[in-house]
DNA sequence: AAAGTTAAGGTCAATATTCGTCAATAATGC
DNA sequence: GCATTATTGACGAATATTGACCTTAACTTT
């Protein structure tokens, strides 16, 4: 369980979490020395780790006095958030995609397990009943997970 | 009698009775091996017992440091529990049943009023699809809400 | 001011480590 | 016997780690 990727997440995290600003200013060297890694790990939790789709903005310069910045977005607004989930969901969504982003919703406190759970039934049972009942095609259930996982989401956030 | 799905789910069962936690950890090649069977075993476990339908939740991850990770929600369900959302619900509801069973749930403080609208709008798009774009008999479609419903209630083991 | 030097960060591909899927078969329960 | 459930294994996909090589910006020297 202790994975050098999700280590430095946690530390960037922390940092976040510490300071009252809405970023914080890393050097990709120094962390990578700090954690004995090469820096292009740095680059790689950070792709993985802090991405729009998490709610982070990463800005970074090179050169001498280089950094990389990590911005944490805040989606207070409903309008906001509504618009966050149809880039989220897109047009088509398999179960895995929907495990996806129902896990990162929850770990953003976005939606309680609970709901969770709901949703994650409500997407199997269509599946099942496109699958075995009305024989739609892969893509076609994909896109009406989609339709549904958007129609979900979006009660709850104008809500 | 002691099938190897079953020992390998009660093992996962007491180890999640046996942690303060939410949730559990596991490798699937260490369990595999433990176990003396092939990795898919676990799997194959895992979607058969580790449903959210049986209000349970499961993440996982490939790679290095992969893990499968299973979430439980709840306690089981005592039996006279699950009658009671089999009669309430029966074999058929309409759109209109389906609210008034939601809104007296709410009332009873058994589901919030987010998780109410979640169950609605489910209900709602499964109406519309099997109306609009499957061309199914009314009765079909009642018959489906029921099903729906009943494994959404199910999920949150309520009564 | 231009050119060179130094000090950042970025990209990409190779490799290793897990887990997932699917289909064939076997076993079990009715 | 037939239908469902369980077991297995071959193959595929995702994630993590590392290192060689590339790009950019600031500083230094002429």
């Amino acid at each position: 369980m202790a994975s050098l990727t999700r280590i430095i997440e946690k530390h960037i995290e922390e940092l976040l979490e510490g300071t009252s600003e809405e970023s914080v200013f890393l050097s990709r060297k120094d962390l990578a020395q700090h954690f004995g890694c090469v820096p292009s790990q740095i680059n790689y939790v950070i792709r993985s780790r802090f991405t729009p789709e998490r709610g982070y903005i990463v800005e970074s310069q090179r050169g001498g006095h280089g950094y990389i910045r990590v911005i944490r977005l805040c989606l207070d607004m409903p309008e906001e958030r509504a618009n966050h989930i149809e880039e989220l969901v897109g047009d088509t969504v398999n179960e895995q995609d929907i495990r996806r982003i129902l896990a990162n919703l929850q770990y953003r406190g976005i939606i309680t397990a609970r709901e969770r759970l709901l949703i994650e039934v409500a997407a199997r049972f269509q599946e099942e009943i496109g699958r075995d009942l009305l024989d739609l095609s892969p893509y076609k259930r994909d896109s009406l997970h989609a339709e549904l996982l958007k129609r979900l989401l979006r009660s709850l956030a104008l809500g």
